[in-house]
DNA sequence: CGACTAGTTGAGGCCAGTCAATGTTGGTGG
DNA sequence: CCACCAACATTGACTGGCCTCAACTAGTCG
């Protein structure tokens, strides 16, 4: 395996703490006012000198394999996340010991503000495929912040809007049956495809049954069977973590319309 | 009633869209350095200077009575709420007309937060009982926080603190069984109450079954058949809406000690 | 006093969980 | 290239926890 003597340049930072996760989290170069995901991301809306000035804050880029782990839940908060590329999970843990999966996050999101509250991060990121993160050292982030008001504004809208998020995802746990959550996140996950330029109607599931089970609440047979249901129904089509969406509008009637509110899921 | 007179002041305002809750809003005096409220509140940490200058932002305070709305949903967002006395609970709506409760809320803690992600309010907040707001400008207090590095540090801790309190239900509302649930329910109020000086074994609840339900995921009558069995059981005793915690050690075993985490609920 | 809302309790049904067997896929090493 | 293995997925049979429907009680307010 290549770059295990770069890598250790992070032995002493937070978002790595199991040895294996640290061997192949790379640097790599990247600048905002290049990226794809800038219109999506943080600097929406900035000047380019504005941008400028945030693109210099990224002071590092990770790449993380399938698996690896971006932080953990506990550890010491020091930066949000940008995901540059891929995709992750994020999980929290009750203390008898069960597991949630609390989000689901795809490229030009921010992950890691749970830690701001507490300065200890919430719950645990991992990556779900290859996946490059851009990292904004929080301290640097609120100091630039009171510099750049649009910056500011769009440091709590992001924050808002995860808390919009989550009262949807709360809505779903709370008061939908099995097969509405799982529409509603299949047409989620449609919409945010179709955001980033990618198919709304074909595209591959990055997680399991259990995953998919465990974030709407159910568990992995009920997603299986609802997933050969909605087959039969030919609402969708299903080949693995395949899924092509044949009635988007049955989909959506299922679920209640009430997705395309939030952005991500 | 009396009031009518005043209270037409607020009727250019966004938080009253409703008439009759328009009429008894009121306003009332208060300061931030006098308030009992002001260590669980966003000035937190503040020296006496940038206290005055917060409690100067505040220039509106409201009184609301039982049952009348602060905000709705949909409606402009133009200020946080603080809650100095009394208490609110603020639901979430979706498509198809179904409600659900999403937070409740006593004194000390702030609301109104999610609407700064969209700019329109995305709850409804209703007052559960004779209830005093403080309304803090959101632009205002960007501006000043800009230059209180203390004072956004405190909004940004409030924005992911509320995050953290949306995971943790998520958890209880994905994962946990209806017993559990109530369980986990009632010891986060009584560390809530016990946080604000008031008995953390005797406490008067403020919501309806129906309500209580909502807010956990469970029918009403699910959430009375639990009262009782938790009383048969010895773990509490109830009369109405009145609650007394006999074991409190047992409750918190049921909810799997997840409950101390999250300050709000 | 009557109408209404809130709460309790019981009987029965259904949705999703549990347990279990089998099929499928993808990565690894011979 | 194929055999093998482990992880992932599907499907069936059964169970049980919570919901639904319903009757009844206790306060509350005009």
């Amino acid at each position: 395996m290549p770059g295990y003597s770069r890598s250790t340049a992070f032995a002493e930072s937070s978002h790595t703490t199991s040895a294996n996760s640290i061997l192949s989290l790379r640097e790599i170069k990247a600048q905002c006012n290049i990226c794809g995901m800038r219109s999506l991301c943080l600097p929406v809306g900035l000047s380019p000198d504005d941008l400028q000035q945030v693109s210099a804050l990224v002071d590092t880029h990770l790449k993380l394999k399938k698996g690896e782990t971006l932080y953990r839940t506990g550890t010491l908060f020091t930066a949000l996340y940008a995901v540059r590329l891929g995709s992750l999970k994020t999980t929290v843990l009750a203390e008898d010991g069960r597991e949630q999966v609390a989000g689901y996050h795809m490229l030009g999101e921010l992950i890691g503000l749970d830690g701001i509250g507490t300065g200890l991060h919430g719950c645990h990121a991992i990556a779900l495929e290859d996946t490059e993160i851009c990292v904004m050292p929080f301290d640097q982030l609120e100091t630039l912040a009171r510099e750049l008001p649009t910056l500011q504004h769009n440091i709590h809208q992001t924050l808002a809007q995860e808390i919009a998020r989550d009262h949807s995802i709360m809505l779903l746990l709370g008061s939908m049956r099995a097969e509405e959550r799982l529409a509603v996140f299949l047409v989620n996950l449609s919409d945010r495809y179709c955001r980033r330029g990618y198919s709304s109607t074909e595209f591959v599931l990055r997680m399991t049954r259990e995953e998919i089970g465990s974030y709407l609440g159910l568990k992995l047979e009920t997603v299986s069977r609802l997933f050969s249901r909605f087959q039969e129904e030919g609402l969708i089509q299903v080949q693995g973590r395949a899924i092509k969406i044949l009635n988007s509008e049955a989909l959506r009637a299922l679920g209640g319309h009430q997705n395309s509110a939030s952005e991500t899921a």
